[in-house]
RNA sequence: CGGGGAGUAGCGCAGCCUGGUAGCGCAUCUGCUUUGGGAGCAGAGGGUCGCAAGUUCGAAUCUUGUCUCCCCGACCA
């Protein structure tokens, strides 16, 4: 945030005055995504789209390396799928679509309305996830121990009736990946539980430049049906905690309720461990969060649909075309570069409309590097670059740097891993400052939190890791300070002293927090 | 789903109490003048006032219902 009050800024909202306001303010203005008039669902635009489709890229790229083979299942799923495995039916009750009928017919006033006479034998519900629909083809497809493991993903959208909705966060209808993979036996299903998380993990930090913590979710924490969940943790600005993805070991959960099962090299019929795992457009939520500033979002080069976009500063005169040829001349050179392993994505924005009034929107969708090419820079073989990281000088003005182009293309494709990796160590930085270690009784984690601060973060504690009546006697203790138990890190110091919670020795340590 | 707030031009809002043919700013378009950094002046276009019933000679305005959004809670792989 800026201490200089002279810069005027993109939004209009900062991001200490109104924190939820800024997050809706980002994704407007950066024209990500808007109402949609649907209940819950939004728009996503072509900015939002364009980084959607980045992420699903790279995690494609990532999800088939491991061997895992892409799908696709039915939106719909029979009633009774999910009325075979109860825990998971619990879990998803409340927040099912349903389709009842198969056909309209005129109300007789101008109106429509389900016609009785179409009304589903067997009401379908629109799939809050596929374990089920998933779990019956596998039964059908998996005779031997030879089929095994079975690795599959699919991309799809989900429909969750959330009752209070928002946007990338929690939407009525998302997009993710969903990977399910079924194993011989639990160690094959645990390794392949961990490496997904570890890819989620890894992925989140060097590709969305966000930092995250994995470990396993506390038990009234798991995914119906699950034996473990794993998470990976994201700290957004405003100190809260994002889930960004999820990983779940189901033991033979799944495979019981669907008959998932393989004759073994003894010739025993035998249940799979099954898995489940996935990530959604929330990261994109996440990603706003956890880059965004006063002037909108700070797209991560991996992710940006564009990386590079030059401004011809036009005149409407005779010296437009040749800062054009000038502009496009620049445009190739840079196209042909390769950053991250992959061309990079560079635009020539010869929209009509000034150089200056074009800027500032793609200031706010953060484009990494701008470059704002007038006539006298085109004589000279100069370019103006605008690093949206380094967006400000000190007087309060937009802080281009001239350079010659020679210059700026030979060092582009550093500056763009300079962008990236200075987005994650800015993210790194202020997520560590804002994990608290030195609590370790219930009244310091009161006293921590009731504090007036804006944004507190986290707090990383010991204790027993309780279970059943005295776990949910915790949680109740913690959802009167509006927080909740994130995961266990993985990475974590050692263990000492007591359970702040029960008073008995402390096995783990967990991070505290509110939470999206 | 409970409590609160809101829906009027692309965006932000006034008008509503006290019913009488719909307004402001920004943005857009046109013209002129400017312009190496988020331009100025003048003119113009753009709205079934979320939707539906009702009251009324007449509804943005009053009544009822309904949809959507925002905030707080409950809920939340």
């Amino acid at each position: 945030m800026s201490q200089n009050a002279t810069i005027k800024h993109a939004l209009p909202v900062l991001r200490q005055d109104d924190f939820a306001q800024w997050y809706q303010a980002v994704i407007a203005e950066a024209e990500l995504a808007e109402e949609s008039g649907v209940r819950g669902c939004m728009v996503i635009k072509p900015w939002g789209y364009g980084i959607w489709e980045r992420i699903q890229k790279l995690m494609d790229e990532r999800i088939k390396e491991a061997g895992v083979e892409n799908c696709y299942f039915p939106l719909f799923i029979p009633l009774s799928y999910f009325a075979r495995e109860a825990e998971h039916v619990e879990g998803f009750a409340k927040e099912m679509a349903v389709v009842t009928h198969h056909r309209l017919i005129g109300d007789g006033k101008g109106g429509l309305v389900p016609d009785p006479e179409a009304k589903l034998e067997e009401p379908l519900i629109v799939r809050p996830t596929s374990e089920t629909v998933i779990g019956a083809a596998m039964a059908r497809w998996i005779q031997s121990w030879r089929d095994l493991p079975m690795l599959t993903n699919q991309w799809a959208n989900v429909v969750r009736w959330e009752m209070r909705t928002r946007m990338f966060l929690r939407t009525s209808e998302f997009l993710w990946q969903e990977g399910h993979t079924a194993h011989a036996d639990e160690a094959d299903a645990m390794a392949e539980t961990l490496r997904a998380l570890e890819m989620y993990r890894s992925f989140a930090e060097d590709v969305l430049a966000m930092p995250v913590v994995a470990g396993p979710k506390p038990e009234n924490e798991r995914f119906p049906g699950a034996v473990e969940t794993f998470s990976i943790e994201a700290m957004m600005q405003d100190g809260k905690a994002l889930q960004a993805g999820t990983s779940h070991y189901l033991g033979t959960t799944f495979s019981e309720a669907a008959g998932i099962r393989y004759q073994d090299k003894e010739g025993q019929q035998t249940l799979c461990h099954t898995t489940s795992w996935g990530v959604s457009t929330r990261m994109i939520g996440g990603v706003i969060m956890t880059h965004g500033d006063d002037d909108g979002l700070r797209t991560p080069p991996r992710i940006a649909p564009q990386q590079i976009v030059i401004l011809p500063m036009l005149r409407d005169n005779d010296g437009d075309a040749a800062l054009l040829e000038y502009c496009a001349g620049l445009r190739a050179k840079l196209a042909a570069l390769t950053a991250f392993d992959e061309k990079v994505r560079v635009l020539l924005d010869k929209r009509p409309g000034k150089a200056t009034a074009k800027r500032w929107g793609w200031v706010k969708k953060g484009v990494p590097l701008i470059l704002e090419i007038g006539g006298r820079d085109a004589e000279g073989g100069q370019v103006s670059v605008l690093r949206r990281d380094r967006l400000w000088r000190e007087d309060g003005k937009a802080n281009f740097v001239g350079m010659a182009q020679d210059d700026f293309v030979s060092s582009a494709v550093e500056e763009l891993e300079a962008i990236q990796s200075a987005l994650f160590l800015e993210a790194r930085d202020r997520r560590d400052a804002q994990i608290e270690r030195g609590i370790s009784d219930l009244a310091g984690l009161e006293a921590y939190f009731s504090e007036d601060k804006a944004f507190p973060g986290w707090v990383e504690l010991c204790w027993s890791r309780p279970t059943g009546a005295a776990l949910d006697k915790v949680v109740e203790q913690l959802k009167s300070l509006k927080l909740t138990i994130r995961n266990t890190p993985m990475d974590a110091a050692p263990v000492e002293g007591l359970c702040p919670f029960t008073g008995e020795p402390a096995v783990e340590r967990i991070l505290v927090a509110r939470a999206y």
